[in-house]
DNA sequence: CAGAATACGGATAATAAATATCCTTATTTC
DNA sequence: GAAATAAGGATATTTATTATCCGTATTCTG
């Protein structure tokens, strides 16, 4: 089991429009050229990030994407549920109902005592990507990359941006 | 992403085998019987538990499983691991390692952002999985199952197991 | 107003992973 | 010696992921 590349390349996205001026937008190619993805498919991340409307869109030369909420109020969560889609990452089958024993008309009461498990500790995966928002990220980012490199990756979105 | 069946498969059948009187095997067979699995697939995550040494087995008529530690030494996190293997769930493919405003030869430092938080939620999710132990599922079972249907159950297995 | 650039969605192909079955071998029990 | 078993290799089958291509509507630019 192992996250689709798309939620490694939706979350760069979303760093790199946190740190877009307000008004501006930029385009799936731009940020396929920055970080070196095929155009086609990242679009098709982009576009699940638009339909959860954690960004919104504008046609024609100069448009693209920008966030469609501030900065603090995006977290991974979002973008992780946007890309992979909000169901569990444990599905039960429910298999306990094939149990020979079970008297004919036999009802669960509840979900499988394994599933709970496995339930809680989805959650408490999703519980700590809902801890961390895009805000926080920038944050990260903005210590862990050395001032020059910042900036000029700064100038060549700012020059692309629409 | 989903994890697969399997591991739902291994964690129903430790259960099981969890039950398993002292020095008794519980065959494949069996196993696949009661959860209405596949034999020959759910052969297939058995062999994965072995090779993990969660359960041993034995060969002939009267072979099978056994749980290799006392019930409270297994966790759902071993048998997890032992059949969806041991990587983590989030592939960090270093895409800021396209950038272009990058100079000749840079050289990250340590791990990218986005990967640490998500190396972090990802061992959320393990730390639960780790503190549940294969006793601790054995007392819910008991207090989720009618006791006419636990007993039946055991008595099912025990006239299977060799 | 015309042309270019864009997001969007549908269709389709290519690749990889999960699911499943079959068969052979070595071992153990009876 | 016969039967049952785990183990592992080989191979389909099915599903999910990754990727590309194309047509449409929209928006900006000249």
């Amino acid at each position: 089991m192992i996250l689709k590349s798309q939620v490694e390349w939706a979350l760069h996205c979303c760093a790199i429009l946190a740190g877009l001026p307000d008004g501006r937008y930029l385009s799936t190619k731009a940020l396929a050229e920055f970080h070196g993805l095929p155009k086609e498919y990242l679009s098709k991340a982009l576009q699940s990030l638009s339909q959860a409307k954690l960004v919104e869109s504008t046609l024609g030369p100069s448009g693209g994407y920008r966030l469609a909420r501030p900065t603090a109020d995006i977290t991974f969560l979002d973008v992780v549920e946007a890309v992979e889609g909000k169901e569990r990452t444990f599905a039960c089958s429910n298999i306990r109902a094939n149990n020979p024993c079970r008297p004919e008309g036999y009802c669960d009461a509840g979900p499988c005592a394994v599933a709970r498990v496995m339930w809680d500790a989805d959650e408490a995966w999703r519980a700590k990507l809902r801890s961390v928002s895009l805000a926080t990220l920038v944050r990260t980012l903005e210590q862990d990359i050395p001032a020059t490199l910042w900036q000029s990756s700064f100038e060549w979105v700012l020059k692309r941006a629409g």
